[in-house]
RNA sequence: GGGCGGUUAGCUCAGUUGGUUAGAGCGCCUGCCUUACAAGCAGGAUGUCGGGGGUUCGAGUCCCUCACUGCCCA
């Protein structure tokens, strides 16, 4: 009995059923085209790979509902709708994982060695990493599960291999020694944005520097005193004054003893601290940049574990830290430490484990990418990539504008291994797409490989081509590149956004267009647009972090509330731009949503239970023609037909603009404020299946309700697919047209009549407001006087000829929406009563009850306040002839016509306060 | 220090190119178990649109300025 459903809406009891389903029949597999011609234009979008480790959060979930929403709604519009899912595999992350792991066990990666460990990745990856799209599955996500990737998979291993040689024959792979940023934590360097500055109290301490002669000293000031160790030298302003007599002396470096010289160099800031500026170019970026300018040495003096090395002498072997405490004492009782100072300093911290970074001098393999930001720039500029919200394209030009080269090279086991082999005899480098036989410099067969593995973020910025077959020319490939679009975060615009951009531009340049031609920069972006969405806070606004214990864990609210309404809070609080709050409270709003299309649900298969037992037939079919209008049908089928053309039309065009938010407030407000609150409760007069019942209005009616509510569900399904699937299939009693509500048609466009938005609200829409606005007055005036609920009183009603005229033709409704025993055209028969007026009736109610004078004309007099002011600021308007002269005619007009308006309004307040005065003398 | 946002009802947020009466959800107040739905129904209250100045016939919307606040980069 599938029209059978539960009394309450309970999400737990559907969803996993269908999401189970979903992938159980492949329906969103979607096969490669074997010829281009006549296949329906394409919707394609990456999933942004989440970390093999990773678990679902607010923020994936945000992501994955969007992107869900977009898919969904483009396949519904009949396009080869197309979602990739897949994962990283996240160097650094990974690596700690399986480390820490092995750490249990007593033992480290290196007495593994590094074979075996890599071994265990691989089975750390067979057994958990599959964790997160397993949670993928559960929210309904409509991906290609046949196209899933890893980001280490041999096909897209040997691409990245490919890339690799590509860029380093280009000449756009360099090798050297420079400063990195190095995690002395993961033993690994790390690239500029995998640091992460934090604002600290720290010191700042001045240590004086004699002069070799013993004439004169110079006072330096530093942060990190441990690294004076490895000094070269000290500089100052050229134009500072105070150092002029001192360029070119020496200083004797204390502790050291070593000799190192007094330079004029501009970076050396005379208003920050002394203006003496030590120089540790093995330490610090800025130094090995003054290095660099005057031809000196750097000296390194810390090990890949920031504990000090040999260069350090006595300091040796201790820890960075400890030694900057012996550094300090032994200078302290020198007399060389001047000062120690409060400082805030900003200090950098690897993303990944929160350690200090160390900078540090080290043999490194950078991508020169000056040539791939250019035309990465150049096609956002031209429009071939746009941002959404349009703002992230200034971000992103600020920061291709201003890019570093960019070190891919990671000290790590678990990655792709860099294609280069080292020559034990000339200790030239071959870089080659297969293990090579001998140097290619100098024939010698000792080779050894190269040890360091490639950042992520360069395999990841390849797959919007590597996922379709690249480097081989594949159908794939011509049919689904460029991707049409990509959602994502801000925070990895530049992690991986930016490079998918840079590398794609690069490397599809070169693949010919499907039809031979030559590819043009426009069409060798990864994808069209890119849209970015906020981050997801507490209800509070709070940023959600581990360490405040405020995260929302997705599954559990799940669990609480439904995929469904999880779905709809996000999407309805999705606007461009702004973070999201995340609040329960509006989740329990959109659970209740779900529970209120269920019971519409229910109600609406009951009627077609009893329609069965009464004879009466529709075809379900063909429910779509019913939607074409007829003239002779009630108002408020007419109605509910024009507002749901309007409401459809709106949901495509918020849905084109990336609007989830307008998309689904305005599906709610349909549903719930029009289709329940007033349609359904107007329908049921016409749902007669009595033996004396007209069969034909029944069936209309019965037929009209399933159309729009069937229409409604397809509305709906992008937004909540789980409830709209099960309630769908019920409604075709378990035998739908479709495997899926998903396979059906997205509402709008050729199925509904009129979708002429720039034209005047319809007359139909005029006439139930008229009559929504009656009925509101009634009740209202019931209300006050205490009317109780279940008894039905008489109306008066009088007022122009046509509002008449649609009262006459609707008096059902009005009787039983606004429980009226009758209504009479007629003024009432007792002065002074309370009325409401319109601007073309007067209602009022014949109720024994007294009517409370004092309350009434309190209202009435605030009602007239308020019409008059606005009806003093609408006459200044109108008498101001510069308004008249330069307001469009539309304006002007709809200024009078609300005067006009006005003037209707206060008079019949008036009239009815003089009643009321009347009534008080009686 | 450089750049980008935000400030609208008690809370969280919408408000398109300036144009008639500034909206929604939740919360709040009052009355109802009216059988699709109490996760509901009906009625109701609530805003000097952060302050100040300017442009304009007209400013929540555009410009300047101040205050507070968030983020990114260095």
């Amino acid at each position: 009995m599938p029209r059978e459903l539960s009394k309450a809406y309970d999400p737990t009891a559907i969803e996993a059923r269908w999401a189970e389903y979903w992938v159980r029949e492949r329906l969103f597999e979607v096969p490669t085209p074997e010829k281009l011609d006549g296949v329906p234009p394409r919707f394609t979008l990456l999933l942004p790979p989440p970390n093999v480790t990773g678990r679902l959060h607010m923020g994936h979930m945000l992501n994955q509902t969007e992107m869900d929403i977009l898919t969904r709604w483009h396949r519904m519009r009949g396009e080869l709708s197309l979602w990739v899912p897949g994962t990283d595999h996240a160097g650094i992350a990974t690596q700690m994982m399986v480390e820490r792991q092995v750490a249990k066990e007593g033992k480290t990666r290196q007495e593994l060695g590094r074979e075996a460990f890599v071994e265990r990745v691989w089975e750390w990856k067979q057994e958990y990493g599959g964790a997160i799209l397993d949670q993928m599955k559960r929210l309904g996500a409509s991906v290609d599960w046949s196209r899933e990737y890893f980001t280490m998979d041999e096909r897209l291993s040997v691409a990245v291999k490919e890339a690799f040689v590509r860029l380093y024959e280009q000449g756009l792979i360099y090798r050297g020694a420079y400063i990195v940023n190095w995690c002395p934590r993961c033993q690994t360097a790390i690239s500029d944005l995998e640091v992460v500055h934090e604002e600290q109290q720290g010191k700042l301490y001045e240590i004086r520097y004699p002069l070799v002669d013993g004439t004169d000293s110079v006072t330096i000031a530093t942060t990190r005193p441990e690294t004076m160790l490895g000094d070269v030298a000290v500089v100052v302003n050229p134009t500072d004054v105070r150092y002029l007599h001192l360029h070119g002396k020496k200083l004797r470096l204390p502790l050291t003893g070593r000799e190192i010289p007094i330079l004029p160099d501009e970076w050396a800031n005379p208003e920050f601290g002394t203006g003496a500026v030590k120089v540790t170019p093995a330490h610090d970026p800025n130094d090995f940049a003054i290095a660099e300018r005057h031809k000196l040495p750097s000296i390194v003096v810390m090990d890949e574990t920031a504990h000090m090395n040999a260069e350090a002498g006595v300091y040796a072997g201790l820890d960075r830290y400890e030694a900057r405490k012996r550094i300090l004492a032994d200078l302290e009782q020198q007399g060389l430490l001047v000062a120690v100072r409060d400082y805030v300093n900003s200090i950098g911290k690897c993303d990944r484990c929160k350690t200090v970074v160390e900078p540090r001098l080290s043999t490194q393999w950078f991508i020169k990418i000056q040539p791939l930001a250019d035309k990465a720039i150049e096609a956002v500029e031209t429009g071939a990539i746009r941002f959404m919200p349009e703002q992230y394209k200034k971000t992103y030009f600020e920061w291709m504008r201003n890019i570093h080269d960019w070190c891919i090279s990671r000290q790590l086991w678990w990655g792709h291994r860099i294609p280069a082999w080292h020559c034990a005899n000339c200790r030239e480098i071959t870089v080659a797409r297969d293990t090579p036989a001998a140097c290619s410099h100098c024939g010698n067969e000792k080779l050894t490989q190269e040890t360091d593995v490639l950042d992520t973020w360069f395999s990841s910025g390849l797959l919007p081509f590597t996922v379709f077959g690249w480097p081989a020319q594949t159908p794939d490939l011509a049919a689904f590149y460029p991707t049409q679009l990509l959602v994502t975060g801000f925070d990895i615009l530049f992690f991986w956004v930016a490079r998918m951009i840079m590398l794609g531009c690069h490397f599809m340049l070169d693949v010919p267009m499907p039809d031979g031609s030559k590819r043009m920069l426009a069409d060798a972006v990864p994808f069209r647009e890119v849209y970015i969405h906020a981050l997801v806070r507490d209800a509070d606004r709070q940023k959600m972090s581990k360490t405040k214990g405020n995260v929302i864990d997705p599954i559990e609210i799940i669990h609480q509330y439904g995929t469904d309404a999880v779905r709809f809070t996000l999407a309805s609080m999705a606007s461009p731009g702004t973070d999201i709050a995340f609040s329960e409270a509006r989740t329990e709003g959109y659970r209740a949503f779900a529970n209120k299309i269920w019971n519409a649900a229910r109600f609406i298969f009951m009627q077609m239970e009893r329609a069965k037992e009464a004879g009466v037939i529709v075809d379900l079919q063909h429910l779509g023609q019913t939607l074409a209008s007829n003239e002779h049908a009630p108002l408020e089928e007419r109605w509910i037909i024009s507002r749901f053309s309007q409401c459809s039309a709106d949901v495509n065009h918020a849905l084109a603009d990336y609007r989830f938010d307008d998309a689904a407030n305005r599906t709610y407000q349909f549903f719930w404020g029009e289709f329940c609150d007033w349609y359904l409760e107007v329908v049921k007069i016409r749902l007669d299946f009595g033996e004396t019942a007209d069969k034909v209005t029944t069936t209309t009616a019965l037929a009209t309700l399933l159309s729009v509510f069937e229409a409604s569900l397809r509305l709906l399904s992008p937004f909540m697919p789980f409830l709209t699937e099960e309630i769908w299939t019920a409604l075709y009693d378990g035998a739908p047209p479709l495997k899926s509500i998903a396979l059906s048609r997205f509402p709008g466009g050729s199925e509904v009549r009129d979708n002429d938005l720039d034209a005047k609200p319809a007359a139909v829409d005029l006439e139930m407001f008229l009559l929504k606005e009656i009925i509101a007055d009634i009740r209202n005036l019931r209300k006050e006087q205490d009317v109780p609920e279940k008894e039905a009183a008489p109306v008066f009603l009088t007022g122009a000829d046509n509002a008449i005229r649609i009262v006459q033709n609707n008096e059902e409704m009005i009787q039983r929406l606004a429980r009226a025993s009758g209504i009479s055209y007629s003024k009432p028969p007792v002065q002074g009563l309370s009325i409401r007026h319109g601007v073309n009736y007067e209602v009022a109610l014949h109720y024994e009850r007294q009517v409370d004078v004092a309350a009434e004309r309190e209202r009435l007099a605030k009602d007239l306040a308020k019409f008059e002011k606005e009806m003093e600021s609408k006459q200044k308007q109108l008498q101001n002839e510069a308004f008249l002269a330069k307001a469009p005619v539309k304006v002007v007009d709809g200024l009078r016509a609300r005067a006009d308006e006005l003037q209707s309004l206060i008079e019949k307040a008036n009239a009815a306060l003089r009643a009321l005065e009347s009534l008080e003398a009686q």
